[in-house]
DNA sequence: TGCTTTTTTACAAACGTTTGCGTAATGTTT
DNA sequence: AAACATTACGCAAACGTTTGTAAAAAAGCA
């Protein structure tokens, strides 16, 4: 009852049979007898017999585990992410074991090579901002570890990925603006180091140009995302001589501090300035002032797709080792969500 | 180089030796001559050998994988728990096995079943809401499985377990508040249901009474969290003979649709009516009416406190099976932080 | 040199499970 | 009743590592 968990092997000594037999019937295996089956079942139930996971995965090579390396679990985003992965594994039967980078490279390779070390049958990664060297993934695949990269993708050919499409929901920003009227429309956006403010950029200027509105490079300002850098960006913005009546931001972060800025310069934020962001981050909601609108990019959506793709990759794996070689890319279209909150204020 | 990882006793095949030689020589055990050590050595690392943990936990029957259950990861909360617990597991050597009960006890029973196959070392677990049953830990404890709870503690006795005093930061809110020449402070606190009402209603009160205030049952109003309830435990309070000239409310969310429904009673939220809550979100140093104080309740430093005392247990229990049988009963103390954001806008 | 220590290494069992193959038991067909 | 097919089960190896104990080699001492 208490002490040692039931083995297998004690199941047999009890009931006279071998190891073997024990095991099979277990697994409802057909060449056992009914008779005996159903013996064994019930001396398990009896005893509380649970297979020891530890020795399973010891004898087949699996651990029916995939781990998720990411940088910052306490970013919303990510763990909104890493809830869905845990509730699509969870349903497959998987666990999922975590660890989170802190955007330092060095850390994500150690954890690579930890998780490598027949812990995990694949891997989740969202790669850390300050990664440049990716060899640590190309060992995962010599050791035939699958790997699914979500959110941030490195610039790897041949991997499987899924990520957010910023441009669809970029132009979608931009479009509700000009439709809302604005015809002189400034951005803030991100430090250009980071891929994310090269994708909000080009859409940017694809819906300009598509709507046949020239594209004014003065109108685009960067900053490094602090409240300070915010409101660096917004003064500069409202000093060019085609001074904006609507902002895109890089983020709802910098949309609040933008506000906030404007607010003390008494601009008004219900005819004279309008802005947009990205992320749609459940707080713009309470905001007496916030962005019109935010880009969705639906973490919990990409977290999902990025769990199931890597499971189908596992099972396949077991069925047949045919190496096809297809690579899986999706994307999720990101989408402009209109704050509703803000609006029936 | 690839396909399968190398083992130990290939290595010792290559080098003539045995296998446990090798074994002992990779631990630099003493009773290896130095010589073969390093012949060893060098052989691992050319090979790139690393050992197959799978077998490792299975042999010695350890895991060094601890597992953290919790009712939604997602909930900021528990997200910055669950960081700080990754962090202080991953300097001790340890991995995080994560699952959500989503507040819901069938699956919470079930998670506790399946870590406990011999999966994971220990357990972190927060409980379910609706828990009300608590086998499914006694369980554990026949096998031996140490367990602490944080935040969320089960009523029983002889368990180890890290929690927020909520007594201190309500009673400073009060005091805040009366310090700030308020006399009518209202609550609007949480379903009574939950333990942490209780809690909150409980440092009120003594609040009131240490500063000889007498207290008055009708200032405070239950609401069920969302932001119809909130409105109307809002209106409830204004309509009280005494009204508040400040509410204490059950969490950040609770006191930003308080704010939001008194802005459109046109209520003077300067010096009309001040607001205190529990929680400090970020969010509130965004808002331009918010709650001018919350108190922190330090989800990091409980994480990490009770991976410590877990990781503790642990060591504890690899050295010596002494069953001294103490329990670890962490308080940390809450704290009630001003709204810098607010003040200086 | 011959003996005892001390140092160094090898042997083998154990951890719990799965699974290929062999074999005993049962049943079927003539 | 002999021959065979079928059904039901047991044997034993394998997975990679650790560790108690035995044994070999080296070193010390007389």
């Amino acid at each position: 009852m208490t002490g040692k968990p039931a083995t297998i092997k004690e199941i047999a000594k009890i009931l006279n049979v071998s190891i073997s037999t024990v095991s099979r019937a277990l697994h409802k295996h057909p060449t056992i007898g009914i008779t005996t089956q159903l013996k064994v079942q019930a001396l398990a139930d009896k005893l509380g017999y649970e297979p020891n996971q530890a020795a399973i995965s010891f004898q087949k090579g699996k651990t029916y585990t995939i781990g998720v390396i990411l940088p910052e679990l306490s970013e919303a985003f990510f763990s909104a992410a890493v809830s869905a992965i845990e509730d699509t594994a969870y349903k497959r039967n998987y666990t999922v074991l975590l660890a989170q980078s802190h955007d330092v490279e060095e850390k994500e390779i150690q954890l690579v090579e930890k998780m490598k070390n027949s812990r995990v049958d694949g891997l989740l990664v969202s790669v850390a901002k300050t990664t440049s060297n990716f060899a640590h993934f190309d060992m995962l695949k010599r050791f035939n570890i699958p790997v699914v990269f979500f959110d941030r993708i490195p610039p790897l050919k041949n991997i499987h990925y899924v990520a957010c499409n910023m441009e669809t929901g970029s132009i979608e920003a931009v479009n509700y603006l000009l439709q809302k009227g604005h015809r002189s429309i400034g951005m803030i956006n991100g430090p250009p180091n980071l891929a994310a403010s090269g994708e909000r950029k080009e859409g940017y200027i694809k819906a300009m140009t598509k709507n046949r509105l020239k594209f004014d490079p003065s109108l685009i300002v960067s900053c490094n995302l602090t409240e300070e850098g915010t409101k660096a960006a917004l003064d500069s913005l409202l000093a060019n001589k085609r001074q904006p009546t609507a902002i895109v931001t890089f983020n709802d972060y910098v949309s609040l501090y933008a506000i906030k800025h404007a607010r003390s310069l008494k601009i008004d934020l219900d005819n004279g300035l309008q802005f947009v962001s990205y992320a749609n981050l459940p707080i713009i909601n309470y905001m007496d002032y916030a962005p019109v609108a935010s880009v969705e990019q639906f973490p919990a959506l990409q977290g999902q797709k990025a769990a199931d793709i890597l499971l189908d990759l596992l099972s396949r794996k077991a069925q047949s080792s045919d190496e096809a070689e297809a690579y899986y890319n999706v994307m999720v279209e990101s989408q402009l969500i209109e704050n509703k909150k803000r609006n029936n204020n």
